[in-house]
DNA sequence: GCCTCTTGCTCATACGTATGAGCACCCCTG
DNA sequence: CAGGGGTGCTCATACGTATGAGCAAGAGGC
């Protein structure tokens, strides 16, 4: 006999048929549904070679759209491009959803379409549909979040969870939280303990929830450890001004606290054209995960990028679970990096 | 007036009853489809404010059950673990897969659950369901391919590319296959140009078509230049001999070629114990896609593996859109990659 | 011999979308 | 005003699976 390729795939009347029973008789068997019990040995071996011979597998798109649960998860970002380098501030969050998705048993779908309009946005609705519906769940992230999906997304009652704190009016976006807040209060704890008193504060030119977190965790340790602080950032003002700069140079302040590893670096290049070096002249704390500079590592925050990444799948999971039931935002602690550019204030 | 999170998605009947039109109105309408041409601006508007006012968007699982097109292309390999890391051989395929998906505006389907089963194995096949259907075509890739499973997905009509060859008896799989015959030949013709004429070759023991492709282009090779091999690998024996260090020892054969990283990095302890250095004492050359070693480059293989899967991802969809028409595989050239370990005989 | 319970199935329908066929109406032409 | 042709929709059905309801036959009890 000569197997032939076929062209269209048999479904359960195909088996049906072959078997001699009704294509339910089928279905209760190969899905195994509690009914199925009542199926006699005799008919079951029946129905498996006739599964056998078609070489019968379920249709996954029927079975999602009967069932309502496709067993995937998605992930999605906002950024216009898909986070797969690993030098990416996502990748390892990736790395953490695929390994639990892997161990839970459920499948990935990476939503990269989203992006092919053309012009450069990542959309959830499109064409009219939410791509993400095709996944019983997703999770998002990136930071230039989208609050109007979000928030649409959240009306439209798909489960979904976004890494790190996003909040949209009215709606109750739930997250998993890398805790800026308590981590930013450890680190200038920890330049408090080396005897640091007088700070500066350097920012972002941004109003985003994670950077709103850093500044409260910035602004409680301050009361907390009687620090001294009248730098520009911490009154609001995102600017590294030359006049700023000159009063550094000054040896007023001691250490300074910076949002981002752009702003330390630009800092410590305008400070060294002023002749001044860290940490020698001035310690420098920088509050995201910072990678391995050419000169040094800076004091830094490590975010448990991975771990974030699993945690977001199993409370995805649990929303699937216990449909209806609200789902917390989850706050994940964070350690410091210890790094080169902090030490005691030396004058 | 309050919006409330709805429970139950609302379907194309939902809309149509808002908008006093027929279900298949609204379908023609949001599908685009031809017909949709015919239905009057002002009832396509209704239907807008309609799709508008309920937030209507589209079921993935029931279109794609309609339409038998999902969108989705599969990623799926055999190895135990998805090979997510950066250091793996297969994650830069993947890269390109991704790219490519991206661009072409399919969503990618990781599938990670096919690991689930806790044996250690990833089944294609499993619980009676074929997990690649949900995909309308998927990239396959993995050394340890399960051959059965590969034969029993083309026989079943599935879309399917791998990348590496591999061949299964009456089935035509089709890959893109990076030409390790071609450049082995190369790199022996470039070790030939350097003066050398009595070569070894060491081997893997394995019998994959990725290393028979390596052995045929070296065996051509050697007819080709005029050289003389009389090495245990040539022969078709995987061993790393004691006799055969010592006769390279006496200098007989200036040039080894390896089937591995691995072989190489052995041979060159084994030879740096009995006093002998590479390339001073004997060339190498590595027969596969070699990382930096502490000690300096191998001269190697460069296999484009974005490439490669960006290519493997156009020539799916090549298959999507002409079903029913076989697609050839496709050898993509390899370049050499040019190390430290080799140099023109000493002696 | 009648009733009830259990076993082992089948029937019928729902899920949401897409689409060929068809129908009513209007406009135009001769 | 008959006939033809377009316009703008609706009807009905298919896709493949899952599942509540139901039915026939046999077992067991009185």
């Amino acid at each position: 006999m000569t197997v032939r390729r076929r062209d269209r795939a048999p479904n359960q009347a195909d088996v049906a048929r072959l078997a001699g029973v009704s294509q339910s008789a089928v279905s209760r068997v190969v899905s195994g549904d509690a009914e199925s019990a009542r199926i006699s040995e005799e008919t079951r071996r029946r129905i498996f070679d006739a599964v056998r011979e078609l070489g019968y597998v379920a249709n996954p798109a029927a079975r999602a759209m009967r069932k309502k649960r496709t067993n995937l998860l998605g992930v999605h970002t906002f950024e216009a491009v898909f986070p797969h380098a690993r030098e990416d501030f996502y990748f390892d969050f990736l790395l953490g959803i695929e390994e639990r998705a892997e161990e839970t048993g459920f499948d990935l779908v990476l939503f990269t379409s989203t992006g092919a309009g053309g012009d450069g946005r990542r959309m959830v609705y499109r064409d009219g549909t939410n791509r993400l519906g095709l996944a019983d769940g997703s999770v998002l992230l990136g930071v230039s979040t989208d609050r109007a999906e979000l928030s649409r997304l959240w009306f439209d009652g798909y489960p979904f969870i976004h890494i790190g704190r996003r909040e949209v009016p009215g709606a109750d976006i739930p997250c998993v939280i890398p805790d800026y807040e308590a981590v930013t209060a450890d680190i200038v704890g920890k330049l408090a303990a080396l005897g640091h008193r007088r700070f500066g504060y350097l920012r972002e030119d941004k109003e985003m929830e994670p950077y709103t977190d850093r500044r409260r965790g910035y602004a409680r340790a301050v009361r907390e450890f009687g620090i001294t602080d009248d730098s520009p950032g911490f009154r609001g003002e995102p600017e590294l001004s030359e006049e700023w700069l000159d009063r550094l140079a000054t040896g007023c302040e001691t250490a300074v606290v910076t949002e981002s590893v752009r702003l330390a670096n630009a800092l410590r290049a305008r400070l060294a054209a002023r002749g001044l070096r860290v940490p020698d002249d001035l310690s420098v704390a920088v509050l995201e995960g910072a990678w391995d500079q050419p000169d040094g590592r800076w004091e830094s925050l490590e975010i448990p990028r991975i771990e974030i990444g699993r945690i977001a799948v199993d409370r995805l999971i649990a929303m699937l679970d216990a449909p209806g039931r609200r789902v917390d935002s989850l706050l994940v602690p964070c350690s410091i990096s210890a790094g080169t550019t902090v030490a005691a204030p030396g004058r």
